[in-house]
DNA sequence: CGGTGTTTTGAATCGATTCAAGGAGAGTGG
DNA sequence: CCACTCTCCTTGAATCGATTCAAAACACCG
């Protein structure tokens, strides 16, 4: 299970480079990270589930959460894939009493957790950190419509080939990069079942794109880029 | 095209229970409504398109202004309908300088159109109305996350079973409503082509919906329920 | 009453899911 | 060093849900 401890230096200074404290001054950040204790958590934890009370907000120093929605017949349906330098549950800081969906722990995680009482007294006094939710809310709010987006537009191979564009490390005209996750965590973070991130795969083949294991190679991102 | 005016004191009263502003003290609420003006525009015209520089977000008074992403071959994908009192483009309030969606009107609109750089510079003096912005901006993406949900988990049916519940007007076990624009624009709300929302209703009627031009009648609202 | 634009319906097709079975790889124990 | 096992990934076949295109029905407005 989860142990709670006081965020060490390092951990602070991590934290310091995440979007929703990077734009504070010294003072704003002190005060900011003093409503946090540091969580260390296994694979497959579950932090909340959907409808509970609403006392924390996160931010994830390493490893990977899935925040996703439980329907009524036991499917699931993911919502977002949150990295190192992410934060989720900002969102109910303002109003909100009760999570609206489940939050699983992917990988051995570090996690920052915020009392959500203690920043929302914070932000009386100090109302300059509501801009650094705003900045970090902004950001979480394209990205879901960009999702929201490529889901009712784009096929699998086309958000494959989207995801692996913007996450590969260029090299002349070719490219390689190293999926930080299962590629079921992947399907599920692309909306897709794994069968159809699979068959995405096989199909991106004729565009140059040969997967091992979790290393990925594109030979021509100019023609990866026409899917 | 659009007109643009000072915000008569009725168009100042109307936005006041805006979500974006309710939450204000009397002086916020005048420092942040001398920021606007208001744009008067007829059905189709285009308020920005994606990738335009962005000077400007923007609150409905009354019509409907639909967000949307346009993609490469010619399709496009709604992102976002958007009712009166709601708010969009603050999210390019920090540190957006390109719009990342186009926005198109589509009735006979009222809109306030807020200087995103005089909002900016009063930002940095009453930092207390970003805790408006926090407000819209946690409902919007938290309505955005419920969409995404609802795309990779449920039915056309599904989808407009859930519509229709949550915005009809109940009476005893029985509801009704009337649609506020034209189906085709629901269907575009709901992530559907305009046929798979005709034939969802159709669907429906062994659910106890009736559909007749804009009115639409629920005979139970359990059974709906159920779908 | 006729004309325009919207909605419905039908048939064909597509893209993705589901279920079931077959690899491939890592780790364990003999 | 080799089987054994577990997990994850891939492949195939059937199915489902929604889109597309085309045509017919309907509604609204002059």
């Amino acid at each position: 299970m989860t142990t709670a401890l006081k965020l060490s230096n390092a951990q602070k200074a991590t934290l310091g480079k995440a979007l929703i404290v990077s734009s504070l001054s010294r003072n704003e950040r002190e005060a900011l990270l003093a409503c946090a204790t540091a969580v260390r958590c296994q694979p497959q934890d579950i932090l909340f589930h959907d409808g509970d009370t609403a006392d924390y907000f996160y931010s994830v120093l390493s490893g990977y959460v899935r925040l996703y929605r439980p329907g009524s017949d036991g499917r699931e349906a993911d919502i977002r894939i949150c990295e190192p330098g992410d934060s989720f549950g900002e969102c109910l800081i303002l109003d909100g009493c009760d999570y609206n969906y489940s939050a699983q722990v992917m990988e051995p995680a570090i996690l920052a957790r915020f009392n959500l009482e203690k920043v929302r007294e914070l932000l009386e006094d100090q109302p300059r950190i509501g801009i650094a939710i705003v900045r970090s809310l902004s950001q979480h709010l394209l990205s879901t419509m960009d999702c929201l987006a490529s889901d009712r537009m784009q096929t699998a191979p086309q958000r494959v080939a989207s995801y692996l564009l913007t996450h590969c490390t260029p090299n002349g005209g070719t490219a390689s990069l190293r999926l930080p996750f299962q590629k079921s965590l992947l399907a599920r973070k692309l909306g897709l079942a794994p069968e159809a991130l699979s068959r995405a795969f096989s199909a991106l083949r004729t565009a140059g794109v040969t997967v091992s294991g979790r290393s990925i190679a594109i030979s021509n991102m100019d023609m990866l880029q026409q899917i």
